[in-house]
DNA sequence: ATAATTCATCAACGTTTCTTGATGTAATAG
DNA sequence: CTATTACATCAAGAAACGTTGATGAATTAT
């Protein structure tokens, strides 16, 4: 079993404010298919690839994907123990609301 | 079983984006002990009322709480609606995490 | 009736985020 | 070696966001 280091709330909103943006949702439904290079990104997007660059740095920031670097090519694939992290926060939201729905529902 | 309308990318952003800030996530922790006024907020947090109903609407507009008025309050609640929403999209992401890792482990 | 309370909305301002194009760096190719 | 490729980073401007204080609407109290 894996240390899990628990994040603040800053660190949590960090990691949605790096979801919150269409291009980086995009990309990150594009990596569902498995590791991609930056040039296969640019390929799919038709976009700069700064622009691209920017985005990938935001959520590697946020811990959502991993790069790993090899010869001149940088390649990006989700980050599980990131995703799982979030999971964590949005399943804790949805209990409460289940809880809080519950109480509210028979009076 | 209810129906659940298909969020476009767009939907999705913007429920990320709405969970992007400290302050928001502060109110939903705090909403998760249950349903609250704006007065109970601004005594909570201690701020000004315009910088809390700013925040509610952007809570409210991305779904994830409930605006329910009674008399001269207004009662905000968590949305089990929006939070299940949100919960799909995160799940679809681990899913695929699950998988690339699995592919990627056992070379 | 007037006054007070609760909350939403608006305008103005500063801050952050996103995009674009240019420059820099490291790895490979010729 | 020089040239090229793949990518990161920077700087400048545009757009979106968050804060504040003022105003407005609806409700209740006196």
């Amino acid at each position: 079993m894996r240390i899990k280091m628990a994040k603040g709330i800053a660190d949590v909103a960090k990691v949605f404010q790096a979801l919150s943006d269409e291009t980086r949702l995009l990309i990150l439904e594009q990596l569902k298919d498995g590791e991609q290079c930056v040039c296969d990104l640019t390929d799919v997007f038709k976009t700069g690839q700064s622009r691209l660059s920017f985005h990938l740095r935001v959520l590697k920031d946020a811990g959502l994907i991993l790069a790993r670097p090899e010869g001149r090519w940088m390649y990006y694939s989700l980050n599980l123990d990131g995703v799982e992290e979030l999971q964590d926060v949005v399943t804790s939201l949805k209990a409460a609301s289940s809880r809080a729905a519950k109480r509210g529902c028979c009076p």
